[in-house]
DNA sequence: CAGACTTAATTGTTTTTTGCAAATAACATT
DNA sequence: AATGTTATTTGCAAAAAACAATTAAGTCTG
């Protein structure tokens, strides 16, 4: 039973999410290696038996090198295979996708975001990957907590409430919403923390510790 | 930027879903080598970069292995990774799950099927696996027409109801199960057709043309 | 063959959720 | 103090879902 056959390469790629200016983005990176040389694709590599206990590990690693630190939302999206998707043989790539709220970003020399509805080219399958990829998250978003982790740590309602409605890519009521929105128990209220400015100072929320527990932020 | 490390043996492994007298059930197959020889475990096989075209392909050669035709609905579960997870080395198992009306399956000599909550103890990380199926199906079942693949092409509307419930392992209104899912463009009448007995006949329903060809349903 | 029995299907009512519009609240600025 | 702007709440109508009961269409029994 042993396989008597050539294995195939053993890859991770990622596809990493953020919103800026509004929109949501992805970040990609610049190919320094053939095939495909100098065209953007996702961030990815080989995965390494000898020091990745597993392909999520993989994936941490390979995002750690991208932008220097662990993504707060990491979740497995799909395998990708076959002899057709890279040109140096049959493939096996692991994808995961991760949010990352832009202020982690910012002014990250490596990062260069493009709008979901806006991409470069794509070399191998990629193009599919991330249609797949922004598939899931906005099948996910509509009723999860999950655009909460493009936030930093406290954020306002209305803050809450235009992540869900770009990462969705529609409008939604605003009290409908927040009546939601809070009886999910997504989110708690930052008692006497309010978000201060020209106008009437905003609420604070954070994660509940349900979902950070169920998750393991790593912010 | 070739892998000059070890690959990982990649594998497929399948959970098989029926439901036999009005339980949720998966079918195992004994284990004819080590490790584990003996034991009930997963369908599963290594891919062969050579004659399966991608891990899905790899899927339906499994299945077919053991029980002799397509499944109705397949579709990729998570791919499980470690060294831990297999004695022999280091391992990347692409995992799919399917649907198969038992109708299918009676006489055939392999398929046992054994009760989701009463399964025999299971080799690897087939435990895990399975624990992930279970709960994606009944999440998935909820809103979708997944469990009408474990029905044969014609149902009535108490049958299609109580495959729901049994999938989903909860009681669902029988009024508002009847309405929401004639909403929702799932199934249609097959005109003039009943299932008598002893008392009023039932009209009979098949899966809707759209959902058909969404999945390309094989029987 | 009338009535009892059983399963199928519909109907009506109540409760909950959602969508929409407006009103009220809390500031800074002038 | 009046005004402008954003935050938050309130009220109501419409839609969806849950619940309860009724009607429909057969077989079976005496």
């Amino acid at each position: 039973m042993e396989p008597a056959y050539p294995q195939p390469l053993v890859m991770v790629d990622t596809a990493l999410f953020t919103i800026r200016d509004e929109r949501l983005r992805l970040i990609l990176t610049r190919r320094k290696e053939p095939p495909f040389e100098g065209l953007f694709a996702l961030p990815g590599g080989f995965v390494h038996a000898q020091e990745d206990a597993d392909t999520e590990a993989a994936a941490r690693r390979v995002i750690r090198g991208k932008i220097g630190f662990d993504a707060p939302y990491l979740e497995q999206l799909f395998t990708f295979s076959g002899a057709a998707r890279d040109p140096r043989g049959w493939s096996v790539s692991v994808v995961y996708y991760a949010l990352i709220p832009w202020s982690l970003l910012e002014g990250n020399s490596a990062a260069e975001a493009f709008p979901v509805d806006a991409l470069p080219p794509l070399p191998f399958d990629h193009g599919q990957i991330v249609a797949r990829a922004v598939e899931r998250l906005r099948g996910k978003a509509t009723y999860s907590s999950l655009p909460a982790f493009l936030l930093s740590a406290e954020f306002t309602m209305n803050e809450l409430h235009r992540i869900y409605e770009q990462t969705i890519g529609a409008r939604l009521d605003k009290a409908s919403f927040r009546h939601k929105i809070l009886g999910q128990d997504i989110i708690e209220e930052i008692p006497n923390r309010f978000r201060t400015g020209a106008h009437r100072p905003a609420q604070l929320y954070r994660l509940s510790s349900k979902v950070l527990t169920a998750f393991e932020r790593k912010i």
